[in-house]
DNA sequence: CAGCACAGGTCTACGCTGTATACCACTCTG
DNA sequence: CAGAGTGGTATACAGCGTAGACCTGTGCTG
């Protein structure tokens, strides 16, 4: 337990509301408290309460992708295997999910432009199963950002619903519901 | 212009300020100031911000569905309208809509429980449609509620990024790939 | 070495928020 | 005519983000 300086202290002071209480926690005066300052200090290191929100949670996203994809074999293991990776992040930190996905943010990624490949650290990955799925002729030639769009969309619609107790399902059964619907996607509706 | 009773000027109020502005923008101050009274009569009518905020919201939402699937004709165009329908819902009252659908609320309907026919005012249409698509032999037999699902987590799921400013195109370029997208889903994705 | 800039703190105060509480006037009703 | 609602007001409080003035040590520079 060595001695922190002070920016990682507001920091982690911050994270550790905005994950187990949510943004509207995380308040100036719980913070400074938290990391042993009072509030107006942290205004040497952030310029106001949203960029320090921002800061903080973009840190905790970034790190977020890292591990995902580890799933090899098949097309669809593959697929279930970023399935299941993106679902214990949002369900596994749903404050931080839903700040991220919820907010508003002028500087964010922007489909089609920031969404390739050395874009987006959780969206690349979709991306490039689908790519090496049409090369395979598992899928169809086309837009591979849509089609990725495609299910990642409907993902997170779903989550989005869950989170906001819309879905009167138990985590397990949710978990199978964003399955059965990713692979309707995939297989298609139509008769 | 009668004299309308002062419940219904608070709900006014309410309602021009969040439909405009924001949710954060409805202020008990203002909206007492904008309805004439002051901010502790609207504690006569509501028991606090967030119910004033929830009935609004709710009256507004319930009026939303009634106009929706006019459009007949054939599968394909009866959902293409009713895709319309609910965008120019989602874009033309963002605030509104977010709010809605960003707030998590208790009393909220539950998939699959309260999502049949005569429930949600909006899903019930896409249900509908789905149905009559599986009986005329045109969707694969298959639970509707969830194909139907399908559908709307995708677009719900893209309006969120739309709103959230995470999809660069103009609102035109934005509806041709909630269709694109729709029918991508419709038509299955894999070769 | 003196002086000064600056980084990183503190304290105080302002204007905003939701809302608890007390009070007041009016209009019904037993 | 007492008494109970009903619907309004005024005041006050605790909490918020943050502007502004102030202090203090540290390190660079003339």
């Amino acid at each position: 337990m060595t001695e922190q300086p002070t920016g990682h202290r507001i920091a982690a002071a911050a994270l550790a509301i905005l994950v187990d209480e949510g943004a509207e926690a995380v308040t100036m005066r719980r913070v400074a408290t938290a990391a042993g300052i009072t509030p107006m200090a942290i205004y040497k290191h952030y310029p106001d309460r949203l960029a320090l929100l921002r800061s903080v949670a973009d840190a905790a996203f970034g790190e977020v992708g890292g591990t995902w994809g580890r799933a090899g074999g098949d097309f669809r293991a593959r697929f279930d295997g970023l399935l299941d990776d993106f679902l214990d992040f949002a369900l596994g930190q749903p404050h931080l999910y839903a700040f991220l996905l919820t907010d508003r943010r002028e500087q964010a990624r922007r489909f089609p432009q920031d969404f390739g490949h050395g874009a987006s650290p959780l969206y690349r990955h979709v991306v490039k199963a689908v790519e090496d799925g049409m090369r395979d002729g598992i899928l169809r030639a086309d837009d591979p950002l849509e089609v990725a769009l495609s299910f990642t969309s409907s993902t997170q619609g779903l989550v989005q619903l869950y989170l906001g107790g819309r879905i009167g399902l138990p985590e397990k059964d949710f978990r199978e519901l964003c399955r059965r619907t990713a692979w309707r996607i995939f297989d298609g509706i139509k008769a």
